[in-house]
DNA sequence: CGAGAGGTATACAGATCAGTATACCCATGA
DNA sequence: TCATGGGTATACTGATCTGTATACCTCTCG
């Protein structure tokens, strides 16, 4: 469930190697980056990063695992920064704005799945529960603002925050418009 | 522009490689299936997969072609069904539902944006031509149904379609509650 | 002092990758 | 009749893939 607090403690190799992981993972997809590009570009020898990690599946996980445990602690700063409980439903998409401002290849998490199908990979189940995460949150975040039916709302405001993430290198604007949109909805539930 | 017209007529063999990769290719990821599987899975030589289409990046394409082509088909005959003007606007939330039902790993499109980075990449060229004719298609069907500021509601569909695409596999109503929002905004925008 | 942990260096196995070479078969149509 | 296009069959190249084997170094801590 949490996604930080249990997280082994990296050795200076180890550390390397996640960095490097997420660099090429990300800007050149999980398929196409091989282990010895990783060892290279982390000044490592490949038998550490087997030694740190088993595997490259078992690489991969960690690497979205660091991602997430980043992703979430700014979504949260953004949720407990000074607001209303209204306010609060539609941080995540604060958050977004400046993550997706340093990111231009779409969401790691949706990227990852797209290249990795089997539900039993380890990747694989970092990334759907990042995703579940989300969307449980937002039907927390909409309970304690008192918005009505939760639930309707928490689903809406993940589509549009999933579209957003996906289509911010597509088109320009389209995470201010799912922003927008998203404070919309939050208003009229609690109003409503 | 037109994705249809100007396809180049498949032999027998370059249908079924093409069939092949279809459904390879989606399943399993672009950059996990290598030419040999689809060569076995056509029922064809190699050297007959080359010579029908150069490469494999040239196979990639083509393989995203033929499915754009299936899909705006689907998309103009939800389109110019019976209907008014309003509800042209939010029929390729129509077609998206029964186009979802049939492909459980999300878009075929954004899966292969993730895993083709390169932007000259022939496939990559495709996939994002493809959420451009969306968008601009949402743009023209506001306009005709008279609603208030275009642009603005089209950019808010288009993340909500793709919103819905990337998350149909994830969570079970976001499809639906993509459709039911994009109603809702489409009439207030026609009011309006 | 000595064991173990973290790491380096190099070489290798076995599979798979995209793509090519060579030679042949067969139907159609000029 | 014969050239051409579509296709088969098989073997190959050279690169790259994940993962392992062997041997050594160095620091820390009990």
């Amino acid at each position: 469930m949490d996604s930080g607090s249990d997280a082994p403690p990296l050795t200076p190799a180890g550390r390397r190697i996640v960095d490097a992981a997420e660099e090429l993972f990300y800007e050149r997809g999980i398929t196409a980056v091989g282990v010895d590009l990783i060892a290279e570009h982390s000044g490592v020898t490949k038998r550490t990063l087997y030694n740190r990690f088993g595997s490259k599946d078992g690489l991969v996980a960690a690497y979205l695992a660091e991602r997430d445990r980043r992703w979430r602690s700014e979504v949260r700063a953004a949720v407990d920064a000074d607001g209303s409980a209204e306010e609060a439903v539609t941080a995540p998409f604060e958050a977004l704005r400046s993550w997706t401002s340093r990111y231009t290849r779409g969401c790691a998490f949706l990227n990852a799945l797209a290249e990795l199908p089997d539900p039993r990979h380890p990747g694989h189940r970092v990334a759907a529960e990042q995703k579940r995460w989300l969307l449980s949150l937002f039907e927390e975040l909409a309970t304690a603002a008192g918005c009505c039916e939760p639930p309707t709302l928490a689903t809406r405001l993940f589509v549009l925050h999933e579209g957003a993430v996906a289509t911010g290198p597509l088109a320009p604007g389209t995470v201010a418009a799912a922003a927008d949109l998203a404070r919309e909805l939050v208003r009229a539930a609690v109003r409503g």
